[in-house]
DNA sequence: TAATAAGTGGAGAATTGCTCCACTTACTAT
DNA sequence: ATAGTAAGTGGAGCAATTCTCCACTTATTA
């Protein structure tokens, strides 16, 4: 619930401290890829080859540090099924999305169970990733193609689990198999 | 997957062992209540009045001493499944165990992250409960009340993530609103 | 009532998170 | 150019935690 605040206003780094940032974004892309989203700060910092102090003041949290690092990624994500959503039915476009965010929230290991928290921080590309959920979801019980009884929550529940399921080693086609099994229901007879 | 080697013979505690192994038991009961299932397992020992040493003899992970606390609890639910199966519909007869295990789930912050861990723990009751769920499920497949396709990892997938949005504040109502989603499919026209 | 196997406790090493502040450096106004 | 200053930096150091190791203690048994 509640994202109405959308842009953030941010005074512009110095030039130093924000080549430093981007040393610190990509050390810790490679170091969560390696070890996973827990992995150590400090590790971050020595392979960034910059003090601690420096990435704290940068990235208060760990999962300031994630949300960051989704930024990007969940703005493409978001552009993505804008242009897609055109010509596709409103049932087979919300999951399609759901199947790419659960892809993404299983890039790292261990990503998936802060998913919600870093969904949650107000950068834009995460602003932008939660709003095109939202938007596929209204849309979707708008025109009955899903139940009415279904919260943004709810979606982000199953992705979370199918994301956590297929980190632990799982094969990727676990991803689409739980998220079908969520829209059709696994009730028979 | 894999859970055939039933019995593990144990060589019975010494006396003294066995009063502080109870000890232990209790005090981790209370410390996981008030801080969480990742509390610091010191304040657990030191609750226990015993060392820290003792804790970690008796207990060598984590997941061993939460498995041990879960491990009455499982048995009762197997037990409440199994009188309760005859009498009822094989898929509604899953579904109720699958809503009381994510309750039993969520009794700990942070227990639902590593039920799968705990289950596979070759304690009694976590044995006998995994096993029950299994043969419900295989009960509702045989008599086709679900989906051939529903693997018992897709069961314990989605109680995680029940749990998990459970724990995090949410209702207690939350847990079979999600698992009735997934038994009925969000899917409608 | 020895003998001994089982059990105990806690010091201490290793790891990690996070703060604080004396120093350094990029920007900007003149 | 350059001086003033706000922004930025690094890492020492404290606190919390996990986990091991082993000199000591105690229940059991023959």
């Amino acid at each position: 619930m509640s994202t109405d605040s959308p842009p953030i206003e941010e005074t512009p780094l110095r030039a130093d401290a924000a080549r430093n940032r981007e040393r610190i974004l990509e050390a810790a892309d490679e170091v969560f890829s390696e070890r996973g989203a827990d992995a150590s700060l400090d590790d971050i910092a020595r392979r960034a080859k910059v003090g601690i102090g420096t990435l704290y003041r940068r990235f208060p949290t760990r999962d300031a540090l994630l949300a960051a690092l989704c930024d990007e990624r969940m703005f493409a994500l978001a552009a993505n099924s804008r242009t897609r959503d055109d010509t596709m039915e409103p049932g087979a476009s919300l999951r399609t999305f759901m199947v790419e965010l659960a892809t993404h929230a299983s890039h790292y290991q261990g990503l998936a169970v802060v998913l919600g928290a870093v969904l949650q921080s107000q950068t834009a590309g995460c602003h932008a990733g939660a709003a095109e959920g939202m938007r596929l979801l209204d849309r979707a019980k708008r025109e009955n193609a899903v139940a009415m009884d279904v919260s943004f929550d709810d979606l982000l529940c199953v992705i979370t689990a199918t994301s956590l399921a297929a980190g632990q080693g799982g094969p990727k086609s676990r991803i689409t198999h739980l998220i079908d099994m969520f829209f059709n229901g696994i009730k028979r007879g």
